[in-house]
DNA sequence: GGCCTTCTGTGAGGTTTAATCACATGGCCC
DNA sequence: GGGCCATGTGATTAAACCTCACAGAAGGCC
């Protein structure tokens, strides 16, 4: 009597990996294997649920609507496996630990994380990704990565250091998008949130002209920025896309971004603890600020909209507890 | 750059398949292969995580305190997949859903199922396993098979048919049993619970001649009743084992039951929606009511309640060792 | 004690599954 | 239209996995 009849795991595995990355070669590159290989088990997979997972030109693989659904119910339940697998005890140094969010992790950190490691090669990093709180102690975390917008409510006592500025805008689906496109044209659009930040649509209308935005003909929120975005590549809507998660997938013409990009008023930070921070979390988040620095900016950001930015090095913001 | 550092997912489903059975061999049927196949799934598991997942002799087998916990962890992952597979729309007649505690299906409804399905061939069955609430609507649940203790509070309504008692004791392994055993002994061990019905204690306690037990020396909760017993079976304390569901635990020595087993106030209960039944779904309630009558009852309970009288798989209990 | 039952461990061998490599295909962009 | 980029695919190779059959170990039974 078989109790469970799934698909092969490796197969759902595979899937799931492309889900988060959109692409078959990067899911492939995380996998350790050939894109080839992942190709197979995704055909095998949709042949035996009978349900087509992809579509759209291979140039240009879409998810369809199941193979979001799917995908964004299998992430956290490999994530529970994951974090349920024993770990053999690490040898040697013990690792700095960062706590970030996923998205941020594979499309901006873990690209940039071997310059680190070839300027530090004494200082093992762990990346733990995460979008809820972190803990310094209980975690063992010892720097955290999270976008800070200026009116949230600090619940936490630790030492906040911006490292990046973020330009962020309206990105979709070239079929949605008309050029030129107006303001009205795009708020007439679903709109695609994240769970993990919901005030993008708000923080990014404060930059324009307008005062408030029209209602939304309908919303949809995702618990991962990159199925909100692999969403609006599928043309199911607009969502804020940060410019630095987008960039690949404007080049690559996955998406389009009519409205261009404006500066965020929320940062990305590092969050350190209140008692000191290690030695090697400075050095890290010294990195941080230099790769931040250095990171380009989309080219409409330098043009009209002058920020207001007071981006300040370090500011140490206490609470009440 | 791997993101996901997995030891075999096979491997993982073989022991997750293996800590809810508590037995190779079981775990194999379910899985549909060998058990050969299963062991070396989970010895090539505790190899590449270097953790001992299983201890003791081979013909009684337990799960360590590691096991355990990387058991506990997966099957709700599992869990999270399967229901996230989208399942072909079934072609042929609507089966007949019936929701189930998963131990009860476990060990009590799937394998009498055979029973129902060669009475009635044309009434194809959908066993979907549930702790929680269900809704007839929303789930397409024709019955529900759930514990109920009289002073349940009803918070729905619903037609509610109990098809069996039930019948429960202390149970534990055999290392930390005595024999005779008193109460006072039983009291003075761990307590083991399960979250879906955590009155057991008290539930059984009614039906001694003493008012109240005293205060556990310590608690430890459960979110299945399959991996309370395993934890009881390794030596972790005492649990409150339903007959049915340890019985073959019993029988094979890897529980004891030194104060036999007593009738729970709890009743077995099928639930059918308030405004009738389908023919399918009362057919399969006769079924119940039928099964349950005919279920055995653990020798003790026939006799006038003796609580000290001791409960061995065979009639002898171990001597000398 | 000696026999029997039950369950797991394992060697050898076969089958299925999945990966690689190299190349084909099809959009898209310039 | 040619180059570029990503995926699809055929043939081959490699690995993973399963089965079968038997051995070993523990405990019950008489």
């Amino acid at each position: 009597m078989a109790r469970r009849q799934l698909p092969s795991l490796n197969a759902l595995r595979a899937f799931e990996a492309f889900g988060r990355h959109g692409r078959m070669t990067l899911a492939a590159d995380e996998l350790c294997v050939t894109h080839g290989a992942v190709s197979r088990q995704i055909r095998q997979l949709e042949e035996h649920l009978g349900v087509a997972l992809t579509e759209g030109p291979r140039t240009r693989l879409r998810m369809t609507q199941a193979g979001l659904r799917l995908a964004q119910a299998l992430s956290p339940a490999f994530d529970q496996i994951e974090a349920a697998v024993p770990r053999p005890e690490p040898v040697g140094p013990q690792p700095l630990v960062v706590s970030c969010l996923p998205t941020f992790a594979m499309k901006w950190l873990i690209p940039r994380l071997p310059g680190f490691q070839a300027a530090h090669p004494d200082i093992p990093v762990r990346v733990a990704e995460s979008n809820g709180p972190f803990d310094f102690k209980g975690d063992g975390v010892d720097l955290a990565i999270r976008m800070r917008s200026p009116d949230t409510v600090v619940t936490y006592d630790a030492v906040v250091t911006p490292f990046m500025e973020h330009f962020h805008g309206p990105v979709m689906a070239p079929e949605l998008a008309k050029t030129p496109m107006t303001l009205e044209q795009v708020c007439a659009l679903p709109r695609l949130l994240t769970r993990t930040f919901p005030e993008s649509w708000s923080d990014w209308a404060r930059n324009l002209e307008v005062a408030d935005l029209p209602p939304p003909v309908s919303e949809q929120e995702f618990d991962h920025y990159f199925y909100m975005l692999e969403a609006a590549a599928a043309g199911m809507g607009v969502a804020i896309g940060p410019w630095a998660f987008v960039q690949r997938d404007l080049a690559s013409g996955r998406l389009v971004a009519p409205l261009g990009f404006t500066p965020g008023r929320a940062k990305i930070v590092a969050v350190t603890p209140p008692d000191g921070a290690t030695d090697e979390a400075v050095l890290f988040r010294d990195w941080l600020l230099s790769e931040g620095a250095s990171t380009p900016h989309p080219p409409e950001a330098l043009a009209p909209h002058a920020p207001d930015a007071s981006f300040a090095p370090t500011t140490r913001s206490r609470a009440h507890s």
